[in-house]
DNA sequence: TTGTATGCGTTATCAC
DNA sequence: GTGATAACGCATACAA
């Protein structure tokens, strides 16, 4: 390994120097960095990052952290990975303005996740937290010691930033959309998985919606389905737990409905992926989709624009996400900050065929 | 920002001491590790790794660099993420199995990735290059300093590992089942970007199975297309030239293909989101799929299995890929080595029904 | 079993 | 402009 000492003695020059050239101080004569460039060059020098981190007491280095979801080889394989990666590259792609580089790690949550995280937090200058990556409390003690943003996760653990969009307002103008649009009645919502924010987040908006909607109307019969939960008011929702928000556990909700004595008109999902799966199986029993039953997801992901029918959805901007979320995070690190933050990121109705509409507007 | 010592002094021990019990090393009395373990948990005590890395001469990170393709944000946003994810997850997930975490960088091919790159190679035990990321000569120059394995790349550098697919057998396997099973004559190809290595070698391995194919029927029309290049020896592929592995140039490569006086009677494309931008614009254009032209993929990434009609494609083990080569680089960084060995997996025909088979099989 | 002392490669604070 | 030199936080050879 060459280090600052060989090249200072090649080119006649302390280490010192040596330095100033690497890290483009203007303190130095152009003939001398000259000479020094060209030894670098020659021996092909590259600063040992570790020994620079140790003196400059900073890394150049943030973390991301993410719940790994699907439980199968095939299932990981080829799903579920969409949102997260999105993230990925958003985070990279406002790095790439900075010196900082981006370190990553995914796992379920548990404590050998915690475990993972922690050592994984003498690596870096600052974290990147998605979804419940981390529990609440885990993440206050995480962020006294570290700048910290959570993407997608509670509303605002003390001492962290946070970025997430606003579930319910997406939500709300969907239930509209359904109800009033489509006249939907017999609504029913794939749920995603409990630890996920997000998840819980779109269930609540969505069944919150419905309610209100359905108490406008005198006598509505609004989810009076057999698995309704709550049906005492007159309006509530046919919710199927235990999804993952992988395609597969999409499929399985999906089952479940099909069994169901009164079949719902519509099937919201906790997103895209799940909504894919309830399609696919519904479609392969034979019910129609948007003719007997609409469907729709979250997310607003590549693989649902071409499905058919083309599926109507609640986008989010996740490139927006990660890249505030990256930009703040660089923020705390450089010391210009104020209190930390919350902030909410707008979702918008994407409508599609799966709903029920044509091309061009409603049917 | 608490050290050892904070900790060897509120411990009552040595840091020596306190760096054995952090690294689990057996020659410390239970009574002293105890002790000293709830110290540690007291002030929340995480090992500087920079410290750690510069003495013990290993970071426990290696990186992953690879080729952002995709032109605007748009396409960026939804498209063309697929491959290289799989690789990413499909690293960290071997990366669980030990102290190593995972950091990556994406750019453009050019000067100021390169730059990036060696800038990095400072923070990393070891690299993973993917696809052309970096020059072969670079990786050459790379290697010398530090272990390398390429992914989807050269053949192999010298010096670096090297783990690939064989897409040469998928293609042939392919280009079989277009012209015997389904007795295709005016074949196309939608090309990937020429800077891709698995990009030429598919397009190279279909002409030349076309070729040979060809050769073996007594005067043979086949490829007697208008841009059929080197159209001479009457056996030859219409070549879109021009893409880049994502939809929107899949869908450019359709236009293209639409214009031509004789359309083909099937169109192979570089990977799967090519072939279902093809897919797409013939469709939208009244061109029947697989019933007016067979379309083909490469990859056998999930959206290929929901667009409709469901693709025809060569499957290769991306996740297999990345596991692969991880697990190369670790036993390098570790020492345990041979001379550099380049690897090809196997990649598989997935027969679906743009190729105009049938669920059950041929039409 | 535990402590002492040194080195790891770079940066930064001083002098010059 | 440039050069000594002292941190930076941890691991480890060697002593005890």
């Amino acid at each position: 390994m060459t280090t600052v000492y060989d090249v200072a003695r090649a080119a006649g020059v302390s280490t010192a120097t040596v330095s100033r050239v690497v890290r483009g101080s203007d303190l130095v004569r152009p003939a001398t960095r000259e000479r020094v460039l060209a030894v670098i060059e020659d021996v092909g020098f590259v600063p040992d990052a570790s020994a620079q981190g140790l003196s400059r007491r900073r890394k150049d280095i943030i973390g991301l952290v993410a719940v790994e979801r699907g439980h199968g080889p095939t299932d990981i394989e080829r799903t579920s990975l969409l949102f997260v990666d999105q993230l990925v590259h958003a985070v990279e792609a406002v790095l790439r303005g900075s010196d900082c580089s981006l370190l990553l790690s995914f796992g379920r949550p548990g404590e050998a996740f915690q475990r993972r995280i922690r050592a994984l937090s003498g690596k870096v200058d600052g974290l990147l937290v998605v979804e419940e990556a981390l529990p609440a409390g885990q993440v206050e003690v995480l962020a006294r010691r570290l700048p910290v943003v959570t993407i997608a996760g509670g509303a605002g653990e003390p001492g962290a930033d946070a970025v997430r969009v606003d579930n319910a307002r997406g939500m709300r103008a969907l239930a509209a959309h359904l109800m009033d649009g489509h006249g939907c009645r017999r609504l029913a919502f794939a749920a995603g998985p409990a630890d996920a924010p997000d998840a819980a987040e779109r269930l609540a908006a969505f069944c919150a919606a419905v309610r209100d909607r359905a108490g406008v109307e005198a006598g509505s019969d609004v989810g009076a389905g057999p698995g309704a939960a709550g049906a005492g008011a007159g309006a509530a929702v046919d919710v199927v737990p235990g999804g993952d928000f992988s395609e597969a556990s999409g499929r399985a909700a999906a089952t479940v409905l099909l069994d169901r004595a009164a079949r719902p008109d519509a099937v919201a999902c906790a997103n895209d992926q799940m909504a894919i799966g309830v399609m696919r199986e519904f479609l392969r029993a034979g019910v129609r989709v948007p003719g007997d039953v609409a469907v729709t997801g979250f997310d607003d992901i590549f693989p649902g624009r071409i499905v058919e029918p083309p599926l109507t959805t609640v986008g989010q901007p996740s490139r927006d996400l990660g890249a505030l979320a990256a930009t703040r995070l660089l923020e705390r690190i450089d010391g210009r900050a104020g209190p930390p933050r919350a902030e909410l990121l707008p979702t918008e109705l994407v409508v599609r065929r799966s709903c029920g509409c044509t091309d061009r507007g409603r049917p």
